[in-house]
DNA sequence: GAATTTTTTAAACGTACGTTTAATACATTC
DNA sequence: GAATGTATTAAACGTACGTTTAAAAAATTC
């Protein structure tokens, strides 16, 4: 086998298994196996089982996040000096998403699968996540959605956003499963029109009357 | 102590480690050892590690879903014989989770995080919650949904009650995260302005302009 | 082509896991 | 209060885990 395969075939298998078992439900020992190498080439190329992990985000967020970014300040030099369409900025937050999973031409979820799930299921690995990758996007954008939305406060755009976050989320790992029985109408390859979809959900759902006494009941 | 207890003393213990750490990563030795009691006590009163989740999911989620229906029907008798209004409908949906979550007068929202993580962790738990506690409630809500929708196609209702249903899951399991750093101003302790916020949120997407041509783009 | 670095391998280490067993303690019943 | 059924306990079973080690193999360098 050619020099450096290995570790490719190691994050193509990390991705596999993390997506579908979990951290700590995936054993090094079957991702190993699968990625045709020895048990021992893990700690060797990676140094753990859990830094095989995150460079595996590192490898598949940066360029999202990049492509975010550059997304958002299209977004802000097309609007400007107005405030940009809710519509502009989900979509520079959505639609990068939507183009990692479809960088081979054929529509691969697993990744995106892997982050809603191990999001979900590790606090260590949730914060990881957000204070490594997080941080400068989702301030990037929140500053952007409250100068769309000057009506609301602050922190009311902080939990529309938040909600927003979570429909992702949650709409990404729950994806695969809607084929199952309830949904043949849907077209479950079609990622980008689930994107666009959420994207008018969550731009309508940030649009919804705000009603601050309701808060306090 | 008391005879009976141990098995409260386990579900208790159970909701608490399965939150935390999910099923792979539960011990039942640290699990027994917190419960104050022995490692054989979960297959004697349970039968298995896994049996012992499904006990607690049942004893936890029936009552939601009782009270989902009740409050479903009395909406249906309220609107009688016009649809039912979204609001409504989101209410007798989201709210019954907000009143679990308050059951002992202080907000404990353990049990929905680990509903939360689980669904997202576990394919076969997850398709047993689907099976055993979902399909009933689902399809109930999905015709007055559609009931209330009927300029939209029923799979776009589908589309629109599983992002729903998303932000939801995504919410309760992210919600305990919200205190960190970024959102100081939000009171994390008070589940039902939450819910409001979220039903809110989800009945002005569910009314966003249906636009079909997008998706076939 | 010998020396050196990089990669792969098999084996072992120590730990932890869920479950089972058989003996003991506790309650209840009569 | 002896007998019966229920609950708890300590110990062991077999399996699997992530990591480390040291030797072998392959690739690279000079």
């Amino acid at each position: 086998m050619e020099p450096g395969q290995t570790k490719e075939r190691l994050l193509h298998a990390a991705e596999q298994f993390y997506a579908e078992h979990g951290f700590e439900g995936t054993s090094m020992r079957k991702l190993t196996s699968a990625a045709g190498t020895n048990l021992a080439a893990v700690n060797y190329h990676f140094g753990s089982k859990k830094a095989l992990l995150m460079e595996l985000c590192r490898l598949r967020i940066e360029p999202i996040n990049k492509e975010r970014m550059h997304m958002l300040d299209l977004a802000r030099a097309k609007a400007s000096p107005g405030a940009i369409p809710l519509e502009a900025i989900f979509d520079a937050f959505f639609v990068p998403v939507g183009l990692q999973a479809m960088q081979d031409g054929k529509p691969n979820l697993t990744f995106l699968r892997m982050v809603g799930r191990l999001i979900s299921e590790n606090d260590e690995f949730y914060d990881e996540m957000v204070t490594e990758f997080f941080p400068i996007v989702a301030e990037a954008f929140l500053k952007e959605l409250e100068r769309s939305m000057p009506e609301l406060p602050a922190y009311e755009v902080r939990w529309r956003f938040h909600f927003a976050v979570s429909a992702l989320v949650g709409a990404l790992a729950q994806h695969h499963r809607m084929g199952s029985s309830k949904c043949t109408e849907l077209e479950l390859n079609d990622i980008d029109g689930m994107l666009l979809r959420l994207r008018d959900f969550v731009c309508a759902g940030c649009r919804a009357p705000f009603a601050n006494e309701e808060v306090t009941q």
